[in-house]
DNA sequence: GCGCGACAACTACCGCGGTCGTACTACTGA
DNA sequence: TCAGTAGTACGACCGCGGTAGTTGTCGCGC
């Protein structure tokens, strides 16, 4: 299975579904989809398709239908997603990104609030146990 | 002209190298890319000429050569990509976007104290002239 | 004046995301 | 039993990033 995953959008939204519901068969992803993202259905039975080779999901069969779950979490994706970006346009610098982020002002007053909250955690926290 | 600008790996190595030296030849480009990314030359000539047409950059002749200049900047084309990034990944939430980031431990106290700064920055100055 | 080298232009491919139409198949209801 | 239907499989095609070989042309040095 390879290491990074990255997805299209298609293949964002459909997995939203399945992490959403867990399993759904192709149907129920295609009823599942925002009106934005519908296509035929035999769109996204193809996409599936692609996707199981690729190894994001996987079926089981249920009578004549194909139940997908996925085999990886959005939290996969994500990390596999900003890294990925990271590495292209900071050189891997994760602090430059976050840097990018509010120099642009792409972050209110409030979140920049909680924001600090998160850093005091996270620094307090790597006073003691220290893991990974 | 699209109003984001999505590049691939090569574009933004060739970019790279733009944005270091103002403008270049094709075999200047060829010559300024690290070993990592050395193509044939034509592969790179042929990117110039796709990445001209999307607009990112644009040529003047000299003699019988094409020198190439960018005519976006490496913080245009990081905006793009990093909003686009956010908006498929986090709904177009940029906190949730760092705050994902510092959940990776991707980013260590230095760098944590670092951003504080910035955040107690950008909060001060949101104090007096709002802009935007 | 002519050939050669430097360049750009053009053409061709591959893989992949995305988009479907069509073919096939197996179940199901009349 | 047989047609209709529900559902997958397959193949086609587009656009684009990436990769490069081949062709055409222009100018320069001999």
């Amino acid at each position: 299975m390879a290491r990074t995953h990255q997805l299209g959008e298609l293949q964002l939204a459909i997995m939203r579904v399945l992490w959403e519901r867990g399993e759904a068969t192709v149907a129920a992803v295609h009823e599942g989809l925002e009106r934005a993202w519908r296509r035929a259905p035999t769109t996204i039975a193809t996409m599936l398709t692609k996707m199981e080779k690729k190894g994001v999901v996987e079926h089981r069969v249920d009578g004549r239908q194909f139940v997908y779950r996925p085999t990886i979490s959005e939290r996969d994706v994500r990390r596999s997603m900003v890294s990925d970006l990271t590495r292209r346009l900071f050189e891997g610098d994760a602090a430059a990104l976050v840097s990018h982020l509010i120099d642009e002002k792409r972050i209110d007053a409030e979140e920049l609030a909680a924001l600090r909250e998160l850093i005091d955690a996270r620094e307090s926290e790597a006073g003691e146990g220290r893991e990974d």
